[in-house]
DNA sequence: CCGTTTGGTTCCATTATGTGAAACTTTGTC
DNA sequence: GACAAAGTTTCACATAATGGAACCAAACGG
């Protein structure tokens, strides 16, 4: 078991320790996360002692059940209001939004997988917390590519190394190889597809948010259904969007410079 | 400097780190950290690389700053979806806000401040992120004061001793002393009430919410100004109020056996 | 009731880990 | 080309994490 990276030092298997938490939705009891992870009894004890007790997890003592902390609560509004693009982009994205009338997606890249940070959905208002944060894979979606695509070779092979080129759908890429080749066109292009390589039905055309250094910020898509649109429709927002992308890479890249002399 | 409690251990010094770049709103760089932390240049480097390899934080490599990483925001993402309240209460309070027509707001306590974990305003839509994750003060706030009433004995000690009774206006409780007795007559009626003690013309009502044991799971306020309401009106919503805490806490307490058998 | 199991907590000798002063390497400045 | 500021690495040392085993408490079962 333990499919997680290399755990350097104790600070790293806390984190998995709270990793392990926060993977299953509910509250775990001592017991159920000692059988899960292959610390000793002592060790795993420790770490959660020390996890609650900063705050990071919760003890329900009725229960004796662990629980994610408040103060990673806290801290999350802090993370989602300085990570860069969420905040900044914001109007960009319901301006997106409101002159495609179809879904967007605001992307970051998180160790090899696409971490989704801000929504605007066609039908619904916006619902934050409940959507942003979520996770998918990289290699199979259209934000995925799009920063893939455009990513330091360095970064490009960790990345890689850590995909798991499950096949989704008939469409998937479903080796390095055709990826690769792939991303060589999404270059080319200026901007990534998704043909209903995640989810049968779902495409989208995506951009990646660089700045003037070439480095990746994020990705931008717009998403639809084969139901209500084609491909061919969506690439025509490819420019609107890629200009709204590169907006927010202004304003980010601007922004930098608060108060230090 | 160093306000922060007794750091236990390598990972309490490490999420100190964190609060750190989490508390200022902005990238910052090394010496930034440096010159605020009270750690040696060489345990603070280290720390900063655990974390940032952890992807806890991030370097932007042109900037040389740190800053919130992305796996925070997936683990908060899962916080907030499992933090016990928030993710249940959601309905209730959109009936309270719908049947009082005023601002909502759901707390829980966080090492001796309130953290406020959603809300309904009473004039826009929602806006979850933006301002659920946010944090107050207890000593002076309704929903805070609510908490701390029926906090057990040993938590309310702690909780005590981090306010720091600040006087916001001249209606503020100043004094542990002051305080208690408050506590004691908020008990005796059931519900607390925010006199202006925190901002000049803002008032609250707010009850707790506990479970069958007795236990604090957080608190609900009904709040307005004084320009537009009055205190008694106000608390003519109290029963209403303490209604729906009944109703979150048992949905809460019911929500506890998922699969074991 | 008393033996047994299960789930959780504490001990403590061992050693791995983290520590931090100082030295070193960049990178930027005049 | 010397100087400084910012960031990175080294290494002898001590603290802090480790984990096997013992312990405790509550639930079970006969």
């Amino acid at each position: 078991m333990g499919a997680e990276g290399h755990a350097d030092g104790t600070v790293g298997k806390a984190l998995d320790v709270l990793d392990m938490v926060a993977r299953h939705g509910r509250p775990l009891r001592f017991s159920d996360l000692l059988v899960q992870s292959d610390y000793p009894k002592a060790t795993l004890y420790r770490l959660l002692q020390t996890l609650t007790h900063q705050g990071m997890l919760t003890l329900d003592p009725d229960q004796g059940t662990y629980a994610l902390g408040v103060r990673l609560v806290r801290l999350a509004h802090a993370a989602w209001a300085q990570s860069s693009l969420a905040p900044i982009a914001r109007p960009y994205l319901d301006e997106l939004a409101e002159k495609t009338g179809e879904t967007i997606h605001l992307a970051q890249m998180d160790l090899g997988q696409v971490l989704y940070v801000d929504k605007r959905n066609a039908a619904r208002p916006v619902e934050m917390f409940a959507q942003a944060g979520k996770v998918g894979p990289a290699y199979c979606t259209g934000v995925g590519k799009a920063m893939l695509a455009w990513l330091h070779p360095d970064q490009l092979d960790q990345a890689l190394a850590r995909q798991s080129f499950h096949r989704h759908t008939d469409q998937t890429l479903d080796t390095p190889e055709k990826l690769m080749a792939e991303l060589q066109a999404i270059r080319a292009r200026g901007h990534a597809f998704d043909r209903e390589e995640h989810e049968k039905g779902i495409i989208c055309c995506a951009v990646p948010i660089l700045t003037r250094s070439g480095r990746v910020l994020g990705a931008l898509s717009v998403t639809s259904t084969t139901a209500r649109t084609t491909l061919a429709a969506l690439e025509e927002q490819a420019g609107l969007t890629k200009d709204i992308a590169a907006r927010i890479a202004a304003e980010a890249e601007s922004w930098r410079f608060p108060e230090q002399n």
